[in-house]
Parts: structure tokens; sequence; C-alpha cells
DNA sequence: AATGAATGAGCATTCATTCAT
DNA sequence: TATGAATGAATGCTCATTCAT
């Protein structure tokens, strides 16, 4: 079979190489210290192409933001196929989650300039995509209550704590490391949390 | 005898207000887009007068910080205080901690823009206060073991994760607003953190 | 007899549609706040399309000039034709050029961009058609000087000092609104000007 | 009398002189081409000291051309004073109007570019400043009137027909330079027209 | 011939820091 | 000691022009 025909990709390689060293260099200085040209040298490309692509450093950084809410929800959905069992599904997300920061620390820093420079007020396709996310943990947990395996509660309560402790842990680890790795402590975290609303008892 | 030596530093007053703006506008506008000018109008005082103060921009930002986190250990203590048995002074600790980021919204984004633009590389004696709460927490905990209260761990490991938790939660909450104010949010991950830890089953 | 030679250009719409764009961009945001862009968009062809038509945006620019200069006066010879007499012929054209430029206040703009931009320092296809259009006027106000109609004087000066009392006051309009419409100005002006020239008394 | 006192002029010296290198920058160059840190060099400061006396290049600009309408008001005023008649003082006013953009050619260039780059969407003092140098020539005309030395007209008509004939006798000469000098065509205009308007015959 | 993606020089404006008064 | 005027490096964004397709 000849010739696999690479008939699109006009210039997503382009986007995605400018998109590339954008997290990196946004991740490396911050949101306010970045030169847009610094991303366009690294790139390959002119300053120009840059905002051609992306409108402005804002939404660029955006963009940046959004391919890694895809690929960290892929990684954690991929985590959860499969496995059985509303904990063992919770279980195995969060531990894709923590594996997913702790390989690419740069989306760490790169989340946490968002956090800290936009606070939430974001497109609406982040909006979108972070319901996404959500909805798809609530589901997990409604199973797991119907099952009797998770005691009753509020399933997205349950799930934003979740996504707190999460958070907090891959966030927090700056500021005094703890001798275990990051995925080490969000799987300790997580364990607590889990046991916290299991109805097995606990481990 | 001569002159008593103006031994009380006469610009307390002056460097408090300074201070307290300073947090006021590093919160509203972030570090970097924070203008120190606008720090000294409000503080009534003169540009250069900051400068004298605290040095400059990133040291008055370390100073902000700091004293945030004074208030925060001062009211975590004062919330320990009387409280009898690990699991209760634990839960005490975090309900202060979720409190005084819910009554102060603007030492939430001081926090925020501590994590982002320094990623933990602080001065010394951030440092030092944090591993001074941290062993305070961890004194709570051994304790708690000791007396049966919790299961065997270990302790640093399980404080800092608590501590993930906590942060986890006031940070997270922007992204996806839960139908709870931050302290219950934080109320309902401690304690099924706490639950998960707890010898004596849950809640 | 094949083929018959495609004689004429076969662009000559779209050359006019360029033009007639690139005025009115010209003309609503000034000679440097222009995109060549815009003008290639709102004419429906590429940018490249504009650069081979017209070189460069300088010379666009003098293009759409010209061609206002050829409508005006073409404008001003028709509204002389088969009037009787200097005075009247003069009064003609003069009534010609401010409802022209009443009419279309687009090319108004354009002759303001032309003086500020480039300071007579225009092509000499523009020097050659001013002085075209002079001569014609100082051809009428030879004739009245001979048939008596007109004061003696020198022809030139005379011309071109009607041509300031003309380009000033359409010009001039905008600072201090008359209650008068631009045409009721110049007309006004004119007949003071050619009855201060003029040997049969005034009006 | 001793010491004359130079109490005031903390910086109006500093100010003067980038409104006096603004001026010339922004003539010889035109607006949108001038490079605010060209006036700064030649003005020897700082480009923010640019920023800090004048807001932003826009209000500079607008500050330099009210210099110029001060100045060019204080000329015709000061030619108009002691003259006798109403004419007589219309021609000295015209005459110092000639006089000032003929010394000052930079001025010249200066309302090119107000008029090209605003159409007269001017700050409100230059309205109130315009409105004032037009209130001062009406009553003039209005004297003439009363007097019998100018035939009966609208008064603010005939001052705007004026200021169109300046206006445009000095902004129309670089496209047709006459063997006359830029005062000698004012000059010759504002005869004609004022004979045009004058009861007493002409000239 | 027609296109439009790519480029990078150019420029307005901001703001941390200094230092003369 | 307190001040705030002065500075100039830093940076987001635009747009004329080119040239490969």
């Amino acid at each position: 079979m000849p010739e696999a025909a690479t008939v699109s990709t006009p210039d997503v390689a382009k986007r995605d190489a400018i998109l590339r060293h954008a997290t990196d260099v946004f991740a490396d200085e911050g949101f306010r210290r970045t030169d847009v040209q610094v991303i366009a040298d690294r790139a390959g490309v002119g300053k120009g192409t840059v905002y051609r692509y992306f409108g402005n450093k804002q939404d660029l950084f955006f963009a940046a933001v959004y391919h890694m809410l895809e690929l960290l929800d892929e990684q954690m959905a991929n985590a959860r196929r499969g496995v059985e069992g509303a904990v063992a599904k919770l279980r195995a997300s969060c531990l894709a989650y923590a594996r997913f920061y702790e390989s690419n620390p740069q989306y760490l820093e790169l989340s946490a300039q968002d956090r800290a420079e936009f606070r939430g007020d974001v497109p609406e396709n982040h909006v979108v995509f972070h319901e996404k996310m959500i909805a798809s943990f609530v589901e997990v947990v409604e199973d797991g209550i119907e099952t009797g395996e998770l005691f009753p509660c509020e399933p997205r309560k349950t799930v934003l704590a979740l996504g707190g402790v999460l958070h907090g842990c891959v966030m927090f680890d700056c500021y005094a490391k703890a001798n275990a790795t990051l995925t080490e402590m969000v799987v300790f975290a997580v364990d607590a949390f889990l046991g916290g609303i299991s109805a097995g008892g606990k481990q």
C-alpha cells in the first residue's frame, strides 16, 4: 500500500510547533514575562506568523492550556478504560492525572499561570471542557453510589472535592518538597479521600 | 541620660499601610501587572518611600505574603487551641484555613500569584515559616498515631497531603463553582480525607 | 480571421474596483492608517493583486488621487461648456468644484491626505495635470482681460489665488461648521473674489 | 531692583523644549510617521518624560497645535491693534496670518496634519479657541457693516469665507508654486475678496 | 496571472528603579 | 528621611512587501 497520502496538514505542523514552544516558554517565564518574540524564535517562525495563527498573546496562551486539557482528559479517559468498579476507575484517573503532570512539569506551570492570571475567567470552550471532564467523573461516582460501592453523596460536590485534592497536591508540592514523588503524594491523598467516601472499609 | 532614643520605630503604621495596600493591589492586578506607583498612591506615600521600606517590588511582594502566612498560622493555631483529639484539632485547623481564605479572598489571589510567579523559589524566611507550620501539624498527627486515633502513617507525608487538599480546594474553586461555599467544600474534602486515615470509623 | 486578439485589457474592471475601494479606505482611515489588506478584501482580490496592479501603497494612493483629478477636471470642464463670459465661466467651474467635493466627501479627505502626506511632492503626471487645469483657467482669465470683463492682472497669479479660495473653503469647513452648505460657502467666497477682480461692478 | 526672582519655571523650559521639537518633528514627518523617541532625543529628555508631560502622542500633537493657535492669534491681534477701519483691520490680520505661516513653515505642515488626521475632531479647547478667533473677526465685520464700510452681509459667513481664503492660499501653495511669496498670494486673494465685499469701490 | 502566507522592522506605551532635592 | 521627576529597557502588536505555489 503505497503513498499514505499526506494530503492534509497544510500547516498543522507549524501551528503545533508554535503551540509546543509557547507552552514551554509560558511555563518557564510565566504569562506576563513571556516575550512572544522568543516563542517565534524557538518555533522558527516570524513573530507575525505567531499572531497570524493565534491572534494575540492571550489567545495563544489559552490555546496552549486548551491543548493541555485535551491531553490530560485523553490520558485520564484511557486510564479508566477497561477498569471495573467506581473506586478503581476514580483511582486510575487520578493516577493518570498525577503522572501527566509529573511527566510534563511544564503543564503544571501552565496551570499555575492560568489560575493566577485569569482566575477562571477563561474562554467558553475551556469552561465547556471542564464541565465535560467533571461530567465524566460524576457519572462514575453516580454508578458507584448505585452499586453501593460509595456512600451516598452529592456526586458533583464529591468530584469537585476530588478535583481540589488533585489540583492541590500537584500545586502545593513546590512549597515543601516531600520525600515522595508527585505521583506518590497524589496516590496517598486520593486513597485517603476515597477511603473516606467508600462503603467497603478502608483500603 | 540624653536623648531617650526613639525606641519604637516611628513608622510602623506607614509600613503596615504600604503592606496592606500592596496586598490588595497585588491581589487585584497580579504581581507583574501591579504598578508600584499605585501602591504608593493608595498608601498615601511617595514611591521612593515604598522602595526605602521594602527595597524592591519583589521583596515587597514577599513581605506581603509573609504577613499573610503569619495571619493564617495565627488563626489556625487559635482554632486548634483548647480542642481535644488529633482529628478534631486537624479539622479545626482546616476549618480556620478555609475561613481565612473565604473571609480574605485577596490572600487567595496572593497565594496564587506566589505559586505562579515564584514556584516555591521564595525567601528563606518563607521556607522556615512553612516548615514551622508543617511541624505543628506533624506534631498533632504524631500524637494521633500514638493515641491510636489515626492509622500509623508517615506524619510528614500525611500533613503535606492534607496541605494539598486544603490548597487545592481553595484554588480549584474558580474553575467550577460548586453550589457550596469555599468552606463547605474544604470541610467536605477534609472530612473525607480524615475519614480515610482515621482508625475510629468514618466521621 | 483567427482569434481576434483580446485587445482590451481584460481586467480594467478589477483595476477600477481596487481604485474605488482604495479611495474609500484612504479617505476613511488616512494614508498611514490604511491597511492594504482591507482594500484588497473590499475589492474582492488578493493582496498580491493590488501590488501587481499598483506597485506599492504610495503609488496606489497617487493613482486614486489622479483619478480624482480627472473626474474633477471633467466636471469643471463640462460646467464651463456653453457658458459665455469669463466671469460666468469661472463661476460655473467653481460651482462644479464645490459640488464635486460636496457630493463626494471621500475625495475631500483624499485631498487632505495628499496635501498632508506629500506636500506637493507628487508624481510628475500630477504636476502636469495640475498645470493643465491651471492653463485652462488661465485661458479664461486672459480672455476676460482681453474683453475688458476683468481688470488687468497676472492671469496665473489670479488663477492660483482662486484655486486657493476653492481649496480653502472646502478644507476649512471642518473647523467651524458654517450654517451653510459647502457649496453655498464656495459660491459666497468666489463671488466676493470675482467681484473684487471684475471690471463690471459687483455682482 | 535686584534679583528678578525666577521663582516659578520649575520645568516650563523643559515642557517648551519638548513642544518645540515636537512641532518640528510632526511637521517634518507627519503625525503618523513621527516616532516619539525622536522628539525625546531632540529635546534631550527621556521618552518617559515626554509621556509624563503630555500623556500620549496625540495629546502632544494637540498641545503643539494649540500653541500654534495661540501664537497665530497673538500675531493677528497685534497686527490689528491701532489700525483704523474694518477693511484695514481685516487686511492687517490676514497679512499677519500669511507672514506667520511664511515665517514658520513648520506650523503650516502642522495645520495640514491636523486637518488630515483629525478632520476637526479636535479637543474642546481647540474648538473654543477657534470660535474666539472667529468672534474677534466677526466683531470687526459687524463694525464695518455698521459704519457702511462693508456691504451688509452675514458676518459669520463672511469671516468663515475669509478664513477659507487664508487657509486655502497657504495650503494650496504647494501644488503649484506661483512666482510669488506666500504672503503676496494671500494679499492678492484677500484684496480681491475684500474688494468684492467693500462698499467703497475696489482697492 | 493571482494569491495569501510569512516576515520583521517599526512604534506607542508602561513601569521598576534611581537619585537630586 | 521622604519625595516624585526622570529614565530607558522592555514588549505587544501592526502592516508593507515579498515570493512560493
